[in-house]
DNA sequence: AATAATCTTGCAAACGCTTTCAATTGGAGA
DNA sequence: TCTCCAATTGAAAGCGTTTGCAAGATTATT
């Protein structure tokens, strides 16, 4: 799209249904029946279809199908970039179930293509995927204004547009920073610290609207002081918690809005030789492949990434299959992973 | 593929060029040439192209351009995976450098269609991709003979296929291993235990000789008891360091052949209440950006993933510019960074 | 002023496949 | 034996572009 390339005409040694018709002596037409899964084709004659087409080495040509045919059985992801532990595993989820139902992906990294995204998406949607899915997207109308048609098929991943009535898949955040805060005052915290995620985000907002909710449950003085902001990333998590612990009073369990802000979190509790969890207790969120991985092992509410993915796919060929129904939204409940990292407080 | 899916001819109510030729006034090649950028389109006609064009809201149709111009813009990338920050790391800058060259890039992970692999290949380089990167491939030959045509573009990452002359980008695999053991010699170790990697890779096989020739090099006796089987997997690095610190005369420090091995080294040395540094040196190979997220901070020999995968496009295309010229195999240099993993030893 | 060279533009033929429509064939039912 | 229906196949019309060829328009040359 953007720097045009020179484009020679293809050397097209390439073998088509003609030249399978031609070899099975039938027309073009029942070669494409064939290929294309037709019930009412002679059994005979398909056999001696299949039977020329490898002989010949006859491979379909995706392209001139779904020209043809109106489809592609490509689907479009749009996600930020792949450089976390959180999107790879939704990708990978993503990635099963489309294999499952032989369609073929299409990755786009939202950074590309700064300020364009619409022209984008509406290149992309327009004949090339069959469906798009936006993850985390962060200018989610940007992108579904920019869809060619009304009902161009499109699922949202982890960011609930309140406005719209979107198909979309996201996790119980409310619920999963509720249980963890709850899990740390069972514990005996009392000053909880609590690192926000990119409160542009839903997700962010919920989870610490949960942490807010618990304390104030167990009746817990909400101090302002104890919540400072983050951006879903490490270097998040280590300036938060470099805050928090330069606290005169410093809390004793520090909840992050994702493990990889708690990852950060540790490091700035290793850094100043603070014992995990002796004397401070992390708490994270995800559970991403990294959170079993660090030392000590991160205790975290899990989100069932994968089946995010999962369920996403099958939402949006429910978009493609059925588009006159209603549009579904999926929460998928998170659990809380006790691992190592907290403890009772030290005092 | 696999699961052929019901195909409803598609609602077309899009846009397409005969449609804004019709609004501009001049015959639909004239606005083909307007948007495939042909220079000899008249200014004034060409405005009139465009300004239609956006009236209605016309974009492109990349199925319909490449059928027709023989070139898709789309490369393929086969990887066995997205689960390791090595892969997304290359990912990214493959990714860069396509969006640099207006390409688009479709993602395939080779363990969707085991066994159907060379079909598949043969279907997605028939007309849908203008060429494949090969990152990691454990099956090289499968994939390089289901090309369609002989010299179909193609190139290798990671992988050195010695039997074909591929075009191929790694890097200084057996230096960096020499590098990082003489690193620890200097620090005054003398019993370094290596892990190794997936020995089916090249990469492997060099890490370990590069390994075994520094120890010659500093007439340090090979002790095969020191040199313990891996598979480039955290959990492989974990069992293999359970072996080495097992050893009545155990190792002062530990050479895994990647990073993510060296996590589980020091997930082992952790849990036995070993320091790091202190008690027990560490060093992995690739630096993955986990690796300077652990702690201690691990020291490794980098790679230089993002570049690796921008040099993989820029070989790539130019294969498909110009055919004619000669595979280029392109070697980039590994560097140790040095970070707290590693010390003198205790004695 | 006449001729040649250069721009511009339109026409029509692909690209490789799907799908509608109609025709043919071979019984089954009457 | 005649009619009707289902199964099977072929012909042809696209799907939305690109591009070679050729003709008309302009401008430069002599």
């Amino acid at each position: 799209m953007a720097t045009a390339r020179p484009s020679r005409r293809k050397v097209s040694n390439s073998v088509t249904i003609v030249d399978v018709a031609k070899a099975a002596g039938v027309s073009y037409s029942t070669v494409s029946r064939v290929f294309s899964g037709y019930e009412f084709v002679n059994e005979e004659t398909r056999e001696r279809v299949v039977e020329a087409a490898n002989k010949l080495g006859y491979v379909v040509n995706l392209q001139a199908r779904s020209l043809a045919g109106g489809r592609s059985n490509i689907v479009g992801l749009l996600a930020p970039g792949l450089d976390n532990g959180y999107i790879t595993e939704i990708v990978s989820g993503i990635d099963q179930e489309l294999a499952q139902h032989g369609l073929d992906l299409m990755l786009y990294t939202t950074h590309r293509y700064p300020g364009k995204e619409a022209f984008y998406v509406k290149t992309i949607a327009n004949g090339l995927v069959d469906g798009l899915i936006l993850l985390v997207p962060l200018v989610t109308t940007n992108y579904i204004q920019a869809l060619p048609r009304q009902d161009f098929p499109y699922v949202l991943i982890d960011q609930t547009n309140s406005t719209s009535n979107s198909p979309s898949v996201d996790a119980t955040n409310w619920q999963g920073a509720y249980d963890a805060t709850t899990y740390l005052i069972k514990l005996g915290h009392r000053r909880i610290g609590f690192i926000t995620g990119y409160l542009e985000l839903s997700s962010a907002t919920e989870r610490l609207d949960g942490y807010r909710a618990a304390l104030q449950h167990h009746r817990i003085p909400l101090d302002e002081n104890l919540t400072v902001m983050g951006d879903y990333l490490t270097t998040g998590g280590y300036a938060g918690a470099q805050k928090l612990l330069n606290l005169a009073e410093r809390p004793s369990a520090i909840f992050a809005s994702n493990d990889l802000e708690a990852i950060g979190v540790m490091n700035a509790a290793h850094q100043r030789g603070l014992r995990i969890p002796g004397d401070i207790s992390i708490i994270g969120f995800d559970d991403i492949p990294q959170a079993s991985l660090v030392y000590p092992r991160l205790t975290t509410v899990r989100q069932p990434l994968v089946q995010i993915g999962q369920v996403a796919v099958r939402l949006l060929l429910e978009r493609i299959d059925t588009p006159e129904k209603d549009a579904r939204r999926v929460t998928l409940s998170t659990e809380l992973v006790i691992r190592e990292s907290c403890a009772p407080p030290a005092g």
